[in-house]
DNA sequence: TTGAAAGCGCTAACAT
DNA sequence: ATGTTAGCGCTTTCAA
């Protein structure tokens, strides 16, 4: 029988437990200023009618949905997946839903959402800007509004008191990585990384020079590579750049597309890992732990940063909005595996 | 200066501009029985007041929330994760937020949110039921209902109308890859995948045996290792499965856990791709391109699901409920690499 | 074509 | 401790 399930009301339930609707709220809510056979009766009603409250009306009085957003450029992104799964584990679990975006890098989509978020009058915002530049704008249009959390990306500074973020600390990791090869021996080292336009990219870069610097080495093999978008890079470019008269005798190339046609370039050219090159995966990625050789990475917890962030914004929620940690600083740590070595003396 | 942002309401509109506020809103959503002369107005006080309806007062009276739910194990599962990021840009393009929620494989959690679903009134839902077993359950929580799309799952035939559907054509990608094998050569394969507790490994068994059956060959070669779930899948099991006495000469592993330990107990017992072992992986993972030598993989697009799944739901949301094509069988195709070969003459 | 008014289901302030 | 009532901001009859 598709008998269609009777939508009891918060007043079906009042009448049936022979109280008034004040009481069955209270009663279901609160539980402050009622007595236990009002409790018991409600109770008892509301399970009789299979009631469940409307979040809807409720939210209408509370001005609270009981949501929030997240904005990132894409959740099938392996960087971005398990930030957005690990904080939407933690909200559930304060019992909030996660509503998600992909904004595909698009500025003007990134803003019609945020909107929408607000119109909708979502609790909060988790958000990873496309670009440091569309933060204003954006920023703008989010205040006033809900409280937003940034994940790993430079914001302006609004009057001194910065936005809630969560950063991973991308600049030590990239030093490390890169001291790692410098003291292997290396001296022509090819970072690999999207653009510098977010935080992520300027501050490996940042960590990559600082290496060569506290090491007294001349930079001029500190060869940056900077992409578009990881999705341009292409196994062509690579091969270009092991095809150079002084190739690099070592790689730091991101995340798994990169890192896959850097390492497909090194196999069409029977470079063999670490001999010939030496290869050092940004992110922990399958393709990173599984390839033979494993591939050393630099690995921070994604799972860490969609939980910090999750926990941010509900402190936000609580009503803490004036003080409390604002900002997190995750660590990034070297996993040494089997595709480094010192290069080939020549 | 951080000006609270005046939330202004259609009855502010209804004022500056000097009309009635159902003149608002016949004026901003239907247009019909609208003068040139309201619409002109109620825009430029809309424009002027940053007027943005409340889609929450709007959504207690229409019974629409435009928005829907997502409901799988493991968004960053790289299985589920493109199919939701299709579904989402499908979504939004037809103005509709998507809300996610990860069951994490757990009946009660699942039932929880597709109550949590109902109780914000989400108009429609998409779902990959984390077991056969539990529709029933979740069936009836989800009768009566908003409309449901079930992702790449069998569930019961309620009354002869089958709910609406999009699968993955498992059956014949497992038969045309068994069949690939046992034409190299190959007698001894083992299928590894998680349990036959859900559709895609059913399936997948059932063209496995479906080609040892069309090739009239012995199926005792054919060797089945249902795992729990693929996390469960260590580097282990597959060292075991691949030190036996007569060891498989060809393995089908799925996703990237499970090939992955597949891969890693190879190399550790130094057994040669495709000399030693040919390998077939099941969903085109970047490990399965990349992986040296590349991987020979069962292919079917996530995006296809996605985006199929999103337009099913928006077929019956359009109020299309009756008819219609209601289930959507995608093909899987098998990518040649380099990574099957005859078996080893003993 | 337009305005007035009745709710959607709930919470919260107020009265008892 | 409990009942009554006034809205939250919007859509939608129903009159005019």
């Amino acid at each position: 029988m598709a008998e269609i399930v009777s939508k009891a009301t918060i007043r079906d339930v009042a009448r049936t437990a022979g109280v008034s609707v004040g009481s069955v709220s209270r009663a279901l809510n609160g539980g402050k200023n009622v007595s236990a056979r009002v409790a018991r009766d409600v109770a008892a009603a509301a399970e009789k009618l299979g009631y469940q409250p409307d979040f809807l009306a409720r939210s209408l009085r509370t001005r609270t949905t009981g949501m929030v957003g997240c904005l990132v450029s894409d959740v099938a992104n392996p960087l971005y997946a398990s930030i957005v799964q690990a904080a939407e584990a933690r909200l559930r679990d304060a019992g909030l839903l996660m509503v998600v975006a992909n904004t595909v890098n698009d500025p003007a989509r990134e803003r019609a959402m945020v909107a929408a978020f607000r119109s909708r009058r979502l609790d909060g915002i988790l958000v990873a800007p496309g670009s440091d530049e569309n933060d204003r704008a954006w920023c703008e249009l989010a205040a006033g509004g809900a409280p937003v959390v940034i994940l790993d990306r430079d914001v302006p500074q609004d009057e001194g008191s910065p936005w809630p973020a969560v950063l991973v600390d991308h600049r030590e990791g990239a030093r490390t990585a890169t001291r790692y090869l410098i003291g292997l021996g290396h001296r022509r080292i090819a970072l690999l990384t999207p653009g510098a336009r977010m935080r992520p990219g300027r501050e490996r870069i940042a960590g990559f020079h600082a290496a060569f610097a506290e090491a007294d080495i001349d930079p001029a093999g500190a060869e940056i590579c900077l992409q578009e978008s990881s999705m341009d890079f292409a196994q062509g470019d690579a091969l270009a750049l092991l095809q150079r008269e002084r190739r690099p005798t070592a790689i730091i190339a991101l995340g798994t597309r990169i890192l896959a046609g850097a390492l497909r370039a090194a196999r069409d050219l029977r470079l063999s890992i670490p001999a010939d090159l030496s290869v050092i995966a940004v992110g922990d990625t399958d393709l990173a732990a599984v390839h033979t050789p494993a591939i050393t990475a630099l690995r921070w917890s994604l799972e860490d940063v969609g939980r910090a962030a999750a926990e941010l914004l509900l402190q936000r929620l609580k009503g803490a909005s004036g003080e409390g940690q604002s900002r997190a600083l995750l660590p990034v740590d070297l996993v040494l595996r089997e595709s480094c070595g010192p290069p080939k003396t020549t």
